[in-house]
DNA sequence: CCTTTTCATGTACATATGTACACAAAACCT
DNA sequence: AGGTTTTGTGTACATATGTACATGAAAAGG
């Protein structure tokens, strides 16, 4: 059977127009885009619905479908939205790293950052990193993402170590994020050092 | 409208009983499996259907449902199994890493292999990685692949270099499983060496 | 004020999909 | 052989979901 008798209205929990007031309202579309990153982050990609959306960003279910033709687009300009996002705030991160002298220590507070506050982050990243995989549409974002990695790793030692580093980066991200405890802070740094050159323990 | 006439037998492309004539067929659960990890090789995860399963399975989807309850079931068997497999031919490989002297490039052939020729592999691995961020069923199979690297690494260096080149591995990976040509050689078994701490360029 | 255009929403519907289940066919037991 | 159990299939059905579209409400233009 269809769902015959609004259905939608009991999704959103709201039967009459948006909170906002008034018609016209700018900013909808992002305001959907960043509520299509947040089910992502939260529940995966494969859950990803029109409907989970709508009801994620607090309008009905005809204001998706108005602002984003298909469910690819969507998708599309949400991940988009996140790597871009994600990238602005490691260069903005990316000042802290000249101050402090010690690039061990630097890398180190990055990823577990990036694998405790900003873990959702994290997490939509890599959900559009192997959703690129069957996606052509998507892969422009993931490369994106690889290269202002790299640049960032380059700018502050050699090509190189920039991208070892990156490399090292991007897989102590990848383990962490599925295990359940945060991994030990000394267990990254000391990873960091070895891969740096330096055989001090400490 | 619901899919009335025989829908599942234009899906199947066969009629009659399976092709394998004699009933009980043994290791049939197995290749439903296998065609599981097909599926989700070419076209996804959430493209995983009972009826994708099924079609590449040359069996009905009957079989599908009554070897496996539930998708998830599914799910976790078919990618348990990837991973092991993955694990497998890794220790099988790592014989010729003794045999050869120089690790870089042994590892650099390593990446290169799982790019090239065991991609579907990889992709496979990457697929269930991400999956098992919102499926806590899917954790365990995770973990021990990357127990299993980490172990394998640590067993030719130490304890430190082993998790280090396993996070470069990674990385490496990570990183060029979405680039459209693969990467360099050169490119590649540099950073090796420079992990390695090898400052000469070659 | 009236018309037209743009923006937005609620609803309907075809389809894909998970899953249950009645039935059948072989294997097994005695 | 006759009955019982295991194994395997075909089919039906409820639900979730993408998407089209008729309708309405506000803005814009005169």
């Amino acid at each position: 059977m269809t769902t015959t008798e609004s259905e939608q209205s009991r999704t959103t929990g709201r039967t009459g127009r948006g909170q906002s007031g008034s018609r016209k309202d700018p900013g909808r579309r992002e305001r959907i885009a960043r509520a299509a990153i947040t089910v992502v982050a939260e529940r995966g990609i494969e859950k990803l619905t029109h409907r989970a959306v709508a009801a994620a960003a607090g309008v009905p279910l005809g204001s998706t479908t108005y602002h984003f033709a298909t469910l690819d687009d969507l998708l599309a300009v949400a991940l988009r939205q996140a790597a871009q996002d994600n990238v602005a705030e490691l260069r903005e991160y990316a000042g802290e790293m000249n101050a402090a002298g010690d690039l061990a220590s630097v890398l180190t507070d990055l990823v577990l950052r990036y694998l405790g506050p900003e873990r959702r982050r994290t997490v939509v990243e890599h959900e559009l990193y192997v959703a690129a995989l069957h996606r052509p549409a998507l892969r422009a974002a993931s490369t994106e993402w690889d290269a202002a990695l790299r640049d960032l790793f380059t700018s502050y030692t050699d090509e190189v170590s920039g991208k070892m580093l990156a490399a090292v980066f991007c897989g102590l991200l990848w383990q962490g994020i599925v295990r359940e405890p945060l991994p030990d802070r000394n267990e990254i740094e000391t990873i960091f050092r070895r891969a740096l050159g330096s055989h001090a323990v400490h």
